[in-house]
DNA sequence: CAGTAGATATCGCCT
DNA sequence: AGGCGATGTCTACTG
């Protein structure tokens, strides 16, 4: 790895540069402003940042504050490093859509140039197919003599989460989310279980299921207005089919 | 600023101490294991990774792809240090929800720690309130004869971005988008309309008026079927307005 | 503190 | 490439 201190802007750049030739992952500490345009537009005054640049084209300008970076350019930009009027200066660009990250140094405190290498997977539990696996596993858990037909059942209205049919036949429809849920969740079952009544023969019932752990008052609100039910259910603590349903990792590491 | 390359752990963990004392940015490059608990759960093989702490409590576990880190922790965190069987281990804990990041360095390449103050203030142009500003400026872009009455209108379904009436008197609900929009706009601006419907005297009529550049075509079957319009409308390219309405940042920069 | 909706959301899957 | 929905979304704002 490479790093620099306070070097000469001409010096950074030339670390830049190789650092993107090696596809390295590089940070740049200094004085700058970053102006952006594309989606939307700003305009960043002069202050401290932190410039993460990586080599799938990501760019981050990070503050002392907040998880989000102050400006960014997402994967697939194509970093530029020059020096104008004796200045270091990143532009970051893409197309589709048409963007550009502009970071201009007045100062450079630092260049660090790290090869990094694999360890990116990540298997995150409690997820909502988590929730959908306890479900599929235990359909009693929706509501006494539920059967479980299919998942991702397509409709007019996008894939339904779980669709089945309750103890007396009737076609149901499961909307699963991992946690509190608000209007829009019951929005999207009440379009699923409209569109599923438009397809399935006349004189249908079709029922709709909001499975979250709780749901807040409007939510509830809507769900009677539409006629749909909740149960209350969380996605387990730890996912118990953990081990046989990871995918292998195979991101290159050793 | 402070930094250290291919510390002991020992070291390490004294650089960051202080760094935290001090309030200061802080970049640790190495080899490490991640363990995160909290809303979800997740686990890190062993791999190099560039961590940041933010004075905020913020955490960041970054890798050399995507914008978005494989692990973090969000601000109000606090950050904790300490050397565990001779091996430098970053721990951030935070509260509501109960939550915990756990980082555990098998080396350590780099430890940066960067004094960052202001600068965190950015306007963003092309915005939805540039969008609303742009609608107030000329209603009939909205269609003529539309008179504006009040901006975030409460309903018993949440507030309205723009309420006005038309050239008949009757009742309008306009929904603003910055970009093209999905199904959820639609159910979005139909929950408005069927809410004020129900709180306006008898027999008011309650014309529904989605502006967004664009429209998938789901959405426009929605919007059909629920009696709603689209009119096609985008934020001004550069906020006309910008310069009146910028905030003063007051972020402590000079 | 919870509820609600915006965001340059990002990201992954599927058509 | 676009549509669609999940996300440990994050974030600001309001009651």
């Amino acid at each position: 790895m490479t790093t620099l201190h306070r070097p000469t802007h001409r010096d950074a750049l030339a670390a830049l540069s190789a650092a993107f030739e090696r596809g390295e992952l590089v940070t740049v500490f200094g004085r700058c402003t970053v102006e952006y345009d594309g989606r939307a537009a700003s305009s960043l005054a002069a202050g401290d940042r932190l410039l993460i640049l990586k080599p799938d084209g990501t760019a981050l300008v990070h503050t002392d504050e907040q998880r989000t970076p102050v400006n960014w350019q997402p994967p697939g930009s194509e970093h530029r490093a020059a020096v104008r009027d004796g200045r270091l200066r990143v532009r970051s660009v893409r197309e589709n859509p048409d963007e550009e990250l502009d970071v201009r140094f007045e100062r450079v405190e630092q260049v660090s140039a790290l090869p990094v290498t694999g360890g990116r997977s990540v298997d995150v539990y409690g997820s909502e197919e988590d929730l959908r696996r306890r479900v599929l596993d235990d359909p009693s858990l929706v509501e006494p003599g539920f059967e479980p037909a299919a998942t991702e059942r397509e409709t007019a209205a996008g894939p339904v989460d779980v669709f089945g049919h309750d103890s007396a036949g009737r076609p149901v429809v499961v909307e699963l989310k991992r946690r509190r849920v608000g209007p829009d969740a019951a929005g999207q079952l009440g379009r699923y279980v409209e569109a599923l009544a438009r397809e399935l023969p006349d004189g249908s019932e079709v029922r709709g299921v909001l499975v979250a752990p709780s749901v807040t008052d409007r939510a509830r609100e809507l769900l009677a207005e539409k006629g749909l039910s909740h149960v209350a259910l969380e996605p387990p603590a730890s996912s118990t089919t953990a081990a046989e349903s990871s995918s292998d990792a195979a991101d290159g590491e050793q």
